[in-house]
RNA sequence: GCCGACAUAGCUCAGUUGGCUAGAGCAGCUGAUUUGUAAUCAGCAGGCCCGGGGUUCAAAUCCUCGUGUCGGCACCA
């Protein structure tokens, strides 16, 4: 194996011409699938690709090239366009390239002979303003030169399992007010079997792909008429859903929260008052009704706080909780939509919890078990993370200086770990957002948990104290699916359609033998109806086995056969969706194992 | 919103350099068959080829403007 790298004692990696520059012996790097070997590997195959760029394209101009999580890319700008089919030329050329075995050659040079040499590259002059040095790193394999610090390949005749996976525009600098560049994906390995592993991996997502299953087990739909971003429930996906409903419901009212239900559009004058209006304004819908504008809620808050307001409040009273299954409208960018993941019109398990600033942390410590209870449930791993002040803020530095610190103060006490999110707040408060991983490893943000001292103060909200004054309450808004549309979507990627029996859309398909049967199906279709599982007949004039074929790519959690045999014994045959494996069993027991199997699942 | 790609039957997809009545599989319907654990056979029906405008003797195919979808970027209070 290829010594490509050096590691030195503090964990900084150098390459073997840095090494050698400076005379330098540590931890030799081999080329292999470690950590340390793809960084440089993918850093070296990304400056590959730019050289087959510069090759093919001779305008091309070059940005930056960094390794990413999914691999590497390199942004650059060319007069030609360049789209997917272009990718299977430069991936040749890379190829090409490679098997004249350039060495990697690294020299140092001034910036003052950097900006000579780039000249003519307008994108090279704009890294070159971002590095502080006065001097750069040149590497050069055959007639190609990079502005790079490296570290890098000693030779790309290594780099032989590579693979070009995506072509896009990127903004100069991640920001939408530079121009465009034109940016391409790339993945590589030390050996072929991780690059097969790769895109096995990758083609396991794509099978998994929520919008993919939601139109094949026909949970839900979007159609051009209707308008993008907003969902279509079908009959399956509003089977499944209303399964979640009703569990959350129960969940909620056990933890002493109240359903309300607030208008889906308010006066735009309350959108103000809140601050939306001039917050998310652009972000919201807007209508007139008798010359007075209304905007349709993008939140459920205010709507919550018209609850509050109901009646005069005692400490006593709180906390008090409001939760609703609030429908809200934003106006995403076409660009952002994406299946469920986001849509413009979407139903939030929200909830509101009014409380005493000195029950801030036992609501915290409550809700904090309330998502682990639905998280560990669904089998997702997930941690918190606490988010701190925006950018755009409203409110003074003092008010989000203390709930902070409040939310810190009930993980801290309850030895919960967090990350910081410095900056990732929402413009009313700091929040604890839950970031979930799914079956293969993919992580989604759901769940959150937001401090909001400012909404209070600008409705003036209120209770009376023990000793009768009127005092301010804190709100905390929270939400653990975050919509239901985002999670039903990450279920479905995280179950491959496979849902578990407590929400699955249909829960037994029965299959009877003949026409025969079909009664006897019947009334165990109905008995199953009664302990509250859905199950459908697959009585169609087929062969038994097309039908069972049938009940099987539906991903049904169980199917049992029906025939003479199960009539005559009152059994039915149950086949595993897994194992395909077949047995018998009395129908009693075979309805109390649905039952359970359904009943066993609480939040 | 930006860069690039794409849009043909309910679904998945063919459709050649513009040229006959736009095809297939699955699903659907009708009939035969009544089946014991992953596709029985035969027949039928199903298309504003995403929408508007244009080029052309002729457009699913070329151009243009929309709409929608996909991969990213930016956005996600």
């Amino acid at each position: 194996m290829n010594e490509i790298a050096i590691k030195k004692n503090d964990g900084e990696i150098i390459d073997t011409q840095t090494a050698k520059e400076l005379g330098f012996e540590g931890e030799a790097i081999f080329l292999d699938n470690s950590p340390e070997a793809l960084e440089v590997l993918r850093h070296s195959t990304a400056h590959l690709m730019a050289q087959a760029i510069k090759s093919l394209y001779s305008d091309a101009e070059f940005y930056v090239g960094p390794v990413v999580k999914e691999g590497f890319y390199y942004d650059f700008k060319t007069s030609a366009e360049i789209g997917e089919s272009d990718l299977k030329k430069i991936e040749k050329q890379m190829l090409s390239f490679a098997k004249k075995k350039y060495e990697i050659e690294k020299y140092t040079i001034t910036k003052a002979e950097a900006r000579e040499k780039f000249k003519d590259d307008h994108l090279k002059q704009a890294v070159l303003d971002m590095i502080p040095s006065d001097e750069v790193s040149i590497y050069k394999q055959g007639e190609f030169e990079d502005l790079c610090r490296g570290p890098h390949l000693p030779n790309i005749g290594l780099i032989r399992y590579f693979k070009l996976t995506k072509i896009s525009g990127a903004y100069l600098g991640g920001d939408s007010k530079n121009e465009m560049l034109t940016r391409i994906y790339g993945i590589a390995f030390a050996t072929k079997d991780a690059l097969k592993e790769h895109m096995d991996m990758l083609r396991e997502a794509e099978k998994r792909d929520h919008r993919k299953l939601g139109n094949e087990m026909k949970l839900f739909t979007f159609r051009e008429e209707v308008g993008a971003g907003f969902p279509i429930w079908l009959p399956a996906g509003g089977r499944l859903r209303a399964r979640l409903e009703s569990l959350l419901f129960k969940a909620h009212r056990k933890r002493g929260y109240e359903p309300v239900r607030g208008p889906e559009m308010l006066r735009s004058d309350l959108w103000m008052t809140s601050g939306h209006y001039q917050n998310y304004g652009e972000n919201m819908y807007f209508t007139k009704i008798d010359d007075i504008e209304f905007g349709v809620k993008p939140m459920n808050c205010v709507g919550h706080i018209k609850v509050y307001e109901d009646e005069l409040h005692s400490y006593r009273d709180l906390p008090i909780k409001y939760f609703e299954y609030g429908v809200v409208h934003r106006h995403e960018m076409t660009g952002a939509l994406h299946g469920l993941f986001r849509v413009r019109e979407f139903t939030q398990d929200d909830a509101h919890i009014f409380c005493r600033a000195d029950q801030i942390e036992e609501q915290i410590i409550e809700v904090v078990d309330f998502v682990d209870k639905i998280m560990s449930t669904f089998e997702f791993d997930y941690k918190m993370m606490i988010s701190t002040r925006p950018e755009k803020a409203v409110g003074s530095d003092e008010v989000w200086e203390i709930s902070t610190q409040a939310l810190k103060n009930a993980m801290d006490k309850n030895e919960l770990a967090y990350e910081i999110d410095e900056g990732g707040g929402a413009f009313y408060g700091p929040k604890i957002d839950i970031k979930i991983t799914d079956a293969i490893g993919r992580e989604w943000q759901c769940g959150t948990i937001q401090l909001d001292f400012n909404l209070p103060e600008r409705f003036h909200l209120e209770y009376n104290a023990d000793n009768n004054e009127k005092v301010q309450p804190v709100m905390i808004h929270r939400a653990i699916l975050g919509s239901f549309e985002r999670f039903i979507g990450i279920l479905t990627e995280h179950y491959a359609g496979e849902f578990p029996m407590f929400i699955a859309p249909t829960q037994v398909a029965i299959v009877p033998v003949a026409e025969s049967h079909k009664e006897y199906a019947k009334l165990l279709s109905d008995k199953l109806i009664d302990i509250n599982a859905d199950s459908e007949i697959y009585a169609k004039n087929d062969s038994l086995n097309k039908r069972i074929r049938t009940a099987e790519k539906t991903r049904v959690p169980m199917i049992v056969v029906i025939g003479d045999e199960e009539i005559k014994n009152n059994t039915v045959a149950v086949r595993d969706r897994r194992t395909r494996e077949q047995y018998n069993m009395s129908q009693e027991d075979f309805l109390k194992l649905i039952q359970t199997k359904i009943n066993e699942v609480n939040f």
